[in-house]
DNA sequence: CGACCATTTGAAGCCAATCAACCTGAGTGG
DNA sequence: CCACTCAGGTTGATTGGCTTCAAATGGTCG
């Protein structure tokens, strides 16, 4: 848009979603403040952002790929608290408290990371307030997210909330093929179940039940979801229409 | 503390939480500004002080009492996201994306709440940064909640979320009795089921077994616990200490 | 090949949802 | 005063789903 007055050397300038940045406010005059805490690095798949426990060490962008945002429990077990796109700020929580992160970040596929070290986020946050607003938009967008799930988990069945992860899932990973959509699941059936919140065994049975209604196919990671017309009754018809809409807009 | 320098007409000063008020950092010179669009009102119980899917018209703060925040679902059935009492901001979501009300918030006991009015609220938070970064606290504080929420939800059984739950309102609402605690249960069983995430049958069951294991005792909305010694074994090992520590802090 | 990981399958048992019936106390209206 | 209703709560019977433990399968990698 106003090409001529962005700065050239805003670090977040290259990005897609540079308009809708949390650093986008800061503005010409203190870009060097930026570009001083500013890097930018690759993280391999599977490869750790930060641990569970450790202590914040600044504000996270994921730039490509994908993260999971993994909470570890007292027993054991984990739970799959979100998955991170690119666009999306992590570790904020740690970085506002000033503590250690409460979760642990892996790279799902692989992926890249741009990092403004705590000391230049602390001052940037403080000389442009509006970066606090875009924060705060991102932890609002966290409560809706935390809320719709505790809502969902008390409300639908585990196999409807898979149909609707598989189905936001391929929205971001599917590609048309043939009459419906094939994707490669970016995750294992332990993530699925962590995400879901049920055993891993669980999981296992649900996919084959909904390989079973005849909606979806799976091969290992591989699935693929019939775009659906005459076939039987499947998930709701509110399901189906949503997935309709999906193969329509990925065509 | 520096009484001196406090403004004497603060709306906000005569609350016990002042210091860590949402409008504390509105100065000496603004207090007139915030003044303009106060307004406090008691709130009886029972009374919803606003529905779901409402405008929202400002930032509420309850100053007395207890609301829950409810999210109606579709289908009829709802959840209780969680209780709010004196000294916490509610409705902030809607305030921030300036949008409709994503729960109902509904007085459990005689209340009253403090609200600033949208526009007021909003010219405040321009003008005082640090608004917004206790806004932003408040906002981490509902992040923390739910993440803890969803985790525990996959990780302990019902009975375990129940207990749990009926000793932090304990913690609240208790005081101490004979060997124990008691307590006038500022809800209903099925505004228990809705918190706990189960149907108001299986609260009913619930509530029977933590009887039968000795620890609680219920007598309509009357509850008492057992500060326990030498008897049974009850949920657990951590459970039991923190009970202990929480008499020995009500004693 | 052997080790390891992810996944699947089976069997047993527990738990919660559901439907239905019933109970109680607090109004309300005749 | 009684009959009625209604909200809140309990109980029983049934069913289905999930967990758990155990074992088998299949793929990958040194």
């Amino acid at each position: 848009m106003t090409d001529t007055f962005e700065p050239p050397h805003h670090p977040c300038g290259r990005c897609i979603f540079y308009e809708k940045s949390l650093w986008h406010p800061v503005g010409l005059g203190s870009v060097s403040q930026l570009a001083n805490g500013f890097s930018r690095r690759e993280v391999a798949q599977g490869e750790v952002l930060f641990e569970q426990g450790a202590p914040n060490r600044g504000v996270f962008c994921v730039s490509k790929g994908l993260f999971a945002l993994r909470s570890h429990n007292a027993d054991g077990s984990s739970t799959l608290m979100r998955l991170a796109y690119p666009g999306e700020i992590i570790g904020f929580r740690s970085f506002l408290s000033q503590g250690e992160h409460q979760t642990e970040a892996r790279a799902l596929m692989p992926a890249r990371v741009c990092t403004v070290a705590r000391i230049s986020a602390e001052k940037l946050i403080r000389n442009h307030p509006a970066i606090l607003e875009r924060l705060m938009v991102r932890a609002v967008a966290e409560i809706d997210r935390s809320h719709t799930r505790i809502i969902a988990a008390a409300t639908t069945s585990n196999k409807d909330r898979l149909a609707k992860l598989l189905s936001w899932l391929m929205a971001r990973h599917g590609a048309p093929e043939g009459d419906g959509l094939h994707m490669h699941l970016p995750m294992t059936r332990s993530d699925l179940a962590d995400l879901i919140g049920v055993q891993r065994e669980t999981m296992s049975r649900l996919i084959k039940r909904l390989e079973e209604d005849g909606t979806y196919r799976f091969s290992g990671r591989e699935v693929w979801i019939r775009s659906m017309g005459e076939d039987m009754p499947p998930p709701s018809a509110a399901e189906q229409n949503e997935l309709r809409l999906l193969v329509q807009r990925l065509r």
